[in-house]
DNA sequence: GCGCAATCTTGCGCAGTGTGCAATCTCGCG
DNA sequence: CGCGAGATTGCACACTGCGCAAGATTGCGC
């Protein structure tokens, strides 16, 4: 029930933590709503009830159902991107590594979470629309760490071409895990993720990063 | 101005065609508005109206103004992916010198129309989204003739990793172009996307055609 | 505790949207 | 020519996104 709001403890004033709390609340009704009645068939106001406030305030949060949603992905990735700031703790191994790393550090409910989004935007095109943006924002929070630990520009294009190739392959799997194992273990799931990830070539990451 | 509506030539019957060609016009009219007015201050109706039909008739053809834009995106990438049955013709090369190929086979306008959309999509997520979601499915039909040349299942996850590897560098390219070098000249948008292609590692999908 | 200012929430109103439905129009085909 | 499939349209209605202003809540200095 508070899963995803245990993602937003942040030690500011009480009048933040409690926006960031209702918002949280939001996007997991949201969640809840639709995974149980489709997507579709829930509205902004159902929402917006089942979370205690008026449709007004949604929309002071949210510009729309889809972009609620993709917040909860947003907060749900949060775990992930945090990690890799750690990026390159492990000097000693490749960048393919740390990166195998960080996913097998997320935990469970990470992976819970991206398969009933990716369960829910299978037959919804516009949620579809709005995850994948909800990604490329999530690369482009994880991009900045990483640039600075590698010490390049966070506007690096080769950076953000193999940032965006994981982040694409890590999607890619989990859509395809749901469409075709969708009562698999989660960690068979990570397994085809980690497989995925080390086809992608990172070596020049790792020239990047030598030249430091 | 008819420059969309070239590729839409179907020697269907007259009413085929003629859809296909109110739906051109439709997309075509709103990049259109959209360029000159910027997205959200174009209606439906405005498209509906510049089109000459009603706004009934544009959401017989587009679930959405986003919608009618990404199958402008799509139109616009069908030259690109007719290309790509021919994927495996130079057999002797190695499959990114086929994706480079293909890349510069594509005429000027194509990359014309694709910075463009990027422009749109650069403030407005909805657009962004779908236009994103426009590429997956652009992955979509792209796979289904290079899984047959290859020989393996369209739903061969490796070969969908690679493909959307390659569409998202693209992507990423054009919008570091976009971007950074707005007036620059098209071809070195075209060595700027060949270069940072060829940093994704396909030989496992060249094992792949090795293996048929 | 008190009061003020900043901030959040809410209801209202309105233009725009998505869609089912039924009437009408168009066009291809016999 | 006339029929029937299919395309277009207007209408109605629920939902949405958002500006606005009133009202509630909170943080802070005293």
């Amino acid at each position: 029930m508070t899963a995803l709001t245990e993602y937003t403890r942040t030690s500011a004033g009480r009048r933040e933590r409690k926006k960031a709390t209702t918002r949280a609340i939001l996007a997991e009704k949201a969640i809840e709503l639709c995974l149980q009645r489709g997507y579709s068939s829930v509205t902004v106001s159902d929402i917006a009830d089942a979370a205690g406030v008026s449709r007004r305030t949604f929309s002071n949060y949210f510009a729309n159902k889809a972009e609620c949603l993709a917040s909860a992905a947003q907060s749900n990735s949060d775990v992930i991107i945090a990690e890799s700031s750690g990026f390159t703790a492990y000097s000693e191994a490749s960048s393919i590594t740390a990166v195998q790393r960080m996913l097998r550090g997320a935990p469970e409910r990470f992976w819970i979470v991206c398969t009933e989004l990716a369960e829910l935007m299978q037959d919804e095109p516009e949620l579809e629309a709005y995850l994948r943006a909800g990604d490329l924002a999530n690369v482009e929070r994880a991009i900045e760490p990483i640039a600075i630990e590698l010490g390049v520009s966070p506007e690096n294009l080769t950076l953000r071409v193999a940032i965006g190739a994981i982040a694409n392959c890590i999607h890619t799997c989990i859509l395809h895990w749901v469409k075709h194992n969708r009562d698999g273990e989660i960690a068979d799931l990570l397994t085809l993720i980690t497989d995925h990830v080390a086809l992608i070539d990172l070596s020049w990451l790792d020239q990047l990063r030598s030249r430091t």
